[in-house]
DNA sequence: GTCTATAAATAGATAGAC
DNA sequence: GTCTATCTATTTATAGAC
């Protein structure tokens, strides 16, 4: 490698390192962040760009630098979020393992997504209270192609003789719901357990994904009815 | 029946049906129907005062000569609906025929409030997404009261060496996922059916209601590990 | 019970200096 | 890229006439 470009890399990356120093994350990133559980916790409507802004520790001015409205600050997070889900589901239904281990996959998708991103079940119930109204046609492509990779799983584990033919979303419904409830509702769950229903704060997260994913498999398998 | 009763009683009908003639429900009602299609749309944050009063053909005024407050507003449907929802989910529970068949009411319970209700489901989404925030004491016991008739139906099947012991709180999740998701996502659920989704639109009620209550019981009675 | 007018606070967004 | 100051529209809520 000639020194020349070792210089000119080595300067960059000093520039970066500097920047860095000065205000640790990247402001944009830190918007991003901020508004991600701010929304999650308040809705489109419910969240101020100036509580955004306060809660990222940023001027409110960088949110239309950097992302003209706080419209698209929001399809910024919508997308990243959906996105990020399709490729995991995506990726669990073309992995080479037999059907039954896909659908535990699928199920493992959404939970891990739900950890990664933990204001990603908030808003996808937002949205879906909310008929979509804020949803982009990528992201509801995105949406699509979660059902879509879901499908292709029953629809392998049918030819193999391995699971009955079922309504994908009828499925998808009986995974994603459970699932983004357990989620979504952490603080609820403990304030119930406070007012006396049992199991409501002592229900762990591997319990609930190992349930739906027993259920799922159940009904595919179709051993009743 | 003497006729003065009936005259009495003739004279009062009369007021009702002229007071209905003038201005057909009463301003109240009329505020309470708007005000809960508009939060389910919109949520809390994002309905208006103005937006109700509009759509309840009343003058804005009046939301607060009846309740107050838009909170107050708030208030009074979250305590309507979760109030029927505790009641029809406690009769299940009490009702006088085998455990399997509570746990069929139970569901069959949620689904017709849903259909009682349609502002019911998305409701139920945002306030899980805004942990509980607008709830009060009396709403947060009707929501345990829920969760506790499923449980003791769950107890009664264990004694009766009918069920496996469960947690109530699991299973809850299991019901009341999938219903919510159905229901609240009539509109979702059309736009994916455009979008080349399998099934999306063709999704019926019956067969939800039916799959869930199928799940709930296969996991109840413990066919597989 | 119903309505108009308006107060008071907060919202999203922009201009322009640095 | 960052910040201050500010414009304009909209918001909840109330006062007071009818």
């Amino acid at each position: 490698m000639s020194s020349l470009v070792l210089t000119i890399w080595l300067v960059s990356l000093t520039k970066r390192l500097v920047r860095r120093a000065a205000q640790p994350p990247d402001s944009r990133d830190r918007l991003l962040a901020a508004a991600a559980a701010r929304f999650a916790a308040g809705g489109f409507a419910g969240t101020s760009v100036d509580a955004i802004a306060a809660a990222a520790r940023v001027n409110k001015a960088m949110i239309y630098y950097h992302f003209g409205s706080k419209a698209a600050l929001y399809r910024e997070i919508l997308r990243d979020m959906f996105g990020a889900v399709a490729v995991r589901a995506r990726a669990a239904a073309a992995s080479a393992v037999p059907p039954e281990d896909k659908i535990r996959a699928f199920v493992e998708a959404i939970a891990f997504e739900a950890d990664a991103r933990p204001h990603f079940p908030p808003i996808w119930f937002r949205e879906i209270a909310e008929e979509g109204r804020h949803l982009d046609a990528a992201t509801v492509r995105n949406i699509a192609s979660v059902v879509t990779a879901l499908e292709a799983i029953i629809k392998e584990g049918v030819s193999a003789r391995r699971f009955r033919p079922m309504n994908p979303v009828l499925v998808h419904a009986g995974i994603i719901g459970p699932l983004l409830l357990y989620f979504a509702s952490g603080r609820m769950r403990q304030r119930l357990g406070r007012g006396g229903v049992t199991g409501a704060s002592r229900l762990r997260r591997e319990e609930i994904v190992a349930h739906v994913q027993r259920v799922a498999l159940a009904m595919l398998e179709g051993r009743q009815s």
